[in-house]
DNA sequence: GTACTTGCAAATAATTTGCAAATAT
DNA sequence: ATATTTGCAAATTATTTGCAAGTAC
């Protein structure tokens, strides 16, 4: 929905809607917007610290709340379930994620519609929302498996 | 990966592989074959336990597990994380998902080739599987919402 | 008979809530 | 000034594990 490729997008936004730019979402905004990768609540919570260092865990997950339902971070299903977040630079787009170092790559229009539109006219569906994620090894993770493994 | 319409065909796999056809494996493979809709382990072994009472939560995690990595079952998620699983009954399908009953109906084929190839060229990724997950609401609900709400 | 599978209880992990203190505006 | 937000501790929920007893083959 907001499209932001930093954290002063995400200040904007907010205090337009009346949120507060409080040091715990700054550090979580932050956080997000500096990485390439997905991070797991605690993991933001880690990394966060060392900028606000009295930041709890609880306000990470309230900001990655607040953060996912403004349209700024998208959460990451991976096939076991467990999930972590990404921030959401495109206006509309999907990740490519990799598998072995957790890199995230968003990339913009997805070409479903007709897709859609002949599920919806088969099945009867109004269709509201999807989801797409493609799942494999980045370049670089492609050259390290030759090294190392 | 597995096609099966029902716990015969689940049946018949699992003893290929080695593994047993206990009674609590039974119910729960019964229990997702007769579903349309996605279920929690909870809800699983709810309905499961109709059959074989004496099943425990555990047998149902453990259970679902095995037919996920199987193939016969998948996972679902839904936006906020939680997730259930559906009896996979197709080749290779993916899920619309009605957000009012949760009712699951699997759909085939999805041209998504085109897409692919083109991300993997423009990012070099190799990608190697994908999610992708239509969510609306089905034609029942549709109608059920005029009157209700 | 034997290896696989189960169910229980307990451990672990993930997330949410209540509430007094802190803080952004 | 005051309404929002925070951090803690505790509650809740979801899932996994260890292990003796049970069961399919």
């Amino acid at each position: 929905m907001a499209g932001g490729r930093g954290s002063e997008d995400i200040l904007h936004e907010l205090r337009r809607r009346g949120y507060r730019w409080t040091r715990p979402r700054q550090a979580v905004a932050r956080v997000l917007a500096g990485a390439h990768d997905w991070l797991t609540p605690e993991e933001v919570h880690a990394r966060a610290r060392r900028q606000w260092p009295r930041l709890g865990l609880v306000s990470v997950y309230r900001t990655l709340g607040l953060l996912a339902d403004l349209g700024f971070a998208r959460r990451v299903h991976l096939e076991d379930g467990c999930h972590g977040y990404a921030l959401s630079s495109l206006e509309h787009g999907h990740y490519l994620i990799c598998r072995r170092c957790q890199q995230v790559l968003e990339f913009p229009g997805c070409d479903l519609q007709p897709l859609l539109r002949r599920v919806a006219r088969r099945t009867g569906f109004v269709i509201q929302q999807h989801m797409l994620e493609l799942i494999g090894v980045c370049p670089e993770c492609q050259a390290a498996v030759g090294i190392e493994e």
